[in-house]
DNA sequence: TCATGGTTTAACCAAATGGTTAACAAAGGT
DNA sequence: ACCTTTGTTAACCATTTGGTTAAACCATGA
């Protein structure tokens, strides 16, 4: 009975994950969490004490996580292009490691942009190993063909999470189309994406 | 007083549609519904039984106008390139009209899948008009090179979808790097798309 | 052994929330 | 004028839900 001790804070915060980023912010009971976790109601209160801080822990570590991968941290005397492949992979295989995880900041995101901010502003963001940083300066020395790096980093980004975002949506428009849908052969995707960008960086496409 | 008459259900719903896009199922209360239409509590359950089956109404015809804009309708005679073309250009402005669509459905989506293939089904989708069966077409008669049509989907879509879906992301992504971001501007990436459409669908390019 | 302090629980509480009721108002047909 | 139907409201109700409390539990050190 008392084998838990330490762990129970753990055990709750992994009980939280899984039902706010299932039901959202909202939709989560705190009784589902307590069921989740195998505790009473009470004992949430006795670690976080309420909903709103248990919920802003989980919400603050998947935002914390999400970009942080967002760096670019390859090594850097490689090409850039290359960079941008090693970005591109570690984006699409950290997200499907943690399926939900996009939509569930997309949802929280987009229904309380204060918290978003406020969150957001507590993450260390270092300009130096963002993405667009590398673009610019890929661009001002010619290493990269001249284009919009926020164009060109929108459509990364999109090509990599949306699939995940809108897999309920895919598999229904494949259906109706009579087509097998693989839910999980991300290889093919990263492959269409490693085209796109070396498409859009390499110059010999000019 | 009695100036509205029949007009208070188009009023309730408008209001619905306003408070559920923002707030989701959970989060909406139905109090807060009756203050956007400005009437009663008790006139929403006059009008629409219950919270579930006014949600229903506008999941439903949100869903409905979503995936009414995925029929390919333009001219038979048009190559297949220009008419992947048009299809993205009235994707992304029907997405810029309506921008908490995507999110709205992504979010109710994923937390109600079940009702989701409910009301999917109750959609007639022509296999004729879909995109899927244009592609395919397309590479069997030799028009198009051969690519993975599902693959080459999602990546149209995701490029189309997920800047409107995640929106406040980006505006972080690009403050924190500095750079100047203009929400609005949707032709330049409508061109990143085309380039991509001509890039990938262009037999010239092989 | 037993006192102590952190941990856990059952029972409880107050507020919020979806939904109902009964009465009232307006309009229209007779 | 009056009855019926439709639309609208204030007040109310039952349940759910986040949160609290007081007591019990249990490991440990004096």
């Amino acid at each position: 009975m008392k084998l838990k001790d330490q762990n129970t804070e753990a055990t709750i915060l992994e009980a939280a994950k899984h039902i706010f980023m299932e039901k959202g912010l909202y939709g989560a009971r705190m009784q589902d969490i307590a069921n989740q976790a195998g505790i009473n109601k009470a004992l949430l209160h006795y670690y976080f004490r309420n909903k709103e801080r248990l919920f802003d822990e989980v919400f603050g570590g998947a935002l914390e996580r999400y970009f942080q991968n967002m760096d670019i941290i390859s090594d850097e005397t490689l090409p850039i292009i290359e960079r941008v492949l090693t970005y591109s992979n570690r984006f699409v295989h950290f997200l499907a490691e943690y399926p939900q995880m996009s939509i569930f900041l997309i949802k929280e995101i987009s229904s309380n942009q204060a918290l978003f901010h406020l969150k957001v502003n507590g993450i260390k963001k270092d300009k130096k190993y963002s993405l667009l940083t590398l673009l610019n300066e890929g661009i001002r020395n010619g290493e990269l063909p001249s284009l919009d790096p926020v164009v060109f980093l929108m459509n990364l980004h999109s090509m990599c999470a949306y699939p995940f975002v809108a897999a309920p949506i895919f598999q229904v428009i494949c259906q109706s189309s009579g087509v097998q849908w693989a839910d999980s052969n991300h290889e093919k995707l990263l492959n269409s994406i490693h085209d796109f960008i070396h498409f859009k960086l390499s110059k010999s496409n000019l």
